[in-house]
DNA sequence: GCGTCTTGTTACAATTCGTAAGGATTGGGA
DNA sequence: TCCCAATCCTTACGAATTGTAACAAGACGC
């Protein structure tokens, strides 16, 4: 993440330009989409640090997007939009907007806002080894799983990649591609199953009830959710 | 901190009040200051999560006034100024604000922003992703469907697009274009009839009745209206 | 070398979802 | 009112996705 990642929705190929110009300069890396589908796609893969979204969409309604992104992504919105109404600008940051920019802006305060909404987000973690959740204390500095009882037991490496994936964006869908890539997928192939036997292993030691998962919920077809109240320490 | 607490800093006396009634009609604890030195010897007694800012103050460089918060307090900035010059509004944010509000401004937006400034500064481990309608509480995080007595029923992912499709615009005509593009896309093909099935599966959950739907209405021709009513929290 | 631990791979069962097909409903015109 | 075509709903089934057990390949310490 040495290169925060702005993605820019807008139909106007000029805005898009625009903006990119003015963030790349300012030194983020950004990817740009005219369609809510494309976008969504995309965000399948990569997780953006922030979205510039234009409410005048072709294919989508905007604030339904918008509210979207708020509850799935964790990533800072900006509203970018046309609609100068006070009443739009509130119900845009009241569906879950960072912020609500209208147009036409100067791309100068765009960039100096998407850097406002990356002062509070970087800070996130630091390096913090232990994480409480649901009875169980997950200790990464030893690779040790511990229960309510203070019963302990190791994990692997590998284990423990995916375990602190889903401990650092609980309640939040995981797709199976953004782990693939974060446990060190190149272009690995049919390296697809073995995530699905880490994910078995991991729940195996969670002691995963198969028919009723309480931490791990699988999504059929979109990726796994971890369900616990995560506490960093 | 069940109550927010907002610190306004403003020299004119009818601006605060405006603020204060409106964020204590909103839910927040307020305190007014009119002069910074005022505000700074309050801030050794307690904290505010939000401070709202005026840039034209008589005894003292607001600007420097909002750096030093920046580094210090924590707590999130909002600058209101009569300036309303790009250059003063990205020096604002670059300083460390959180955001730049233009006077004269409408107390509804300033009630947004605080409160899009405290949802990213109070994270609770997990954004709530529920909505409620019509006795119906429909879990996003973990897929489930609750009943008014209580009682779970899981959903899909494709039922829970769609599902989540309707709740965010209640009310409100979508095509069926508009769901096809939004669930699977550009790639679509003979894709339609999915859709329906979709749609069916999900009223089957919600127990609507064929004959009368009380939810999920058909407009023939043209698309599906949800006509519940909508709560997210 | 030998045993243990970790991790990837394969195989098969279970679940979910799209598709096809047939029935039901709607709206317009005779 | 009746009929017809277009549209929509629902059931059944097959293809794709995922879970997990069993096996194999390395890594490491003894």
């Amino acid at each position: 993440m040495s290169q925060p990642f702005v993605a820019i929705l807008d139909d106007e190929p000029q805005i898009r330009s625009m903006l990119s110009d003015a963030l790349t300069e300012a030194g983020f890396r950004t990817a740009g989409f005219a369609r809510a589908t494309e976008f969504e796609a995309a965000l399948q893969r990569s997780t953006p640090d922030v979205c510039l979204v234009d409410l005048g969409l072709p294919d989508r309604d905007g604030l339904a997007l918008v509210h979207r992104l708020a509850l799935e992504s964790g990533a800072a919105i900006i509203i970018i939009s046309g609609r100068a109404q006070v009443q739009d600008r509130v119900t845009g940051l009241e569906l879950g907007a960072d912020d609500y920019i209208i147009k036409p802006f100067d791309p100068a305060e765009v960039v100096a806002r998407v850097r406002a909404r990356l002062r509070v987000s970087k800070p996130k973690s630091g390096a913090q080894q232990t994480a409480r959740f649901n009875g169980w204390t997950a200790h990464f500095d030893r690779y040790v799983l511990e229960d309510e009882t203070g019963e302990e037991t190791a994990f692997s490496h590998a284990e423990g990649e995916v375990l602190r994936m889903f401990l650092e964006a609980p309640k939040r869908l995981i797709s199976r591609q953004q782990m693939q890539e974060s446990l060190g997928g190149a272009a690995g192939e049919s390296f697809d199953r073995a995530m699905d036997v880490r994910i078995s292993r991991l729940r195996t030691k969670l002691r995963e009830d198969p028919k009723n998962p309480r931490l791990i919920k699988t999504i059929y077809g979109a990726g796994y959710i971890f369900l616990g109240d995560v506490a960093w320490s």
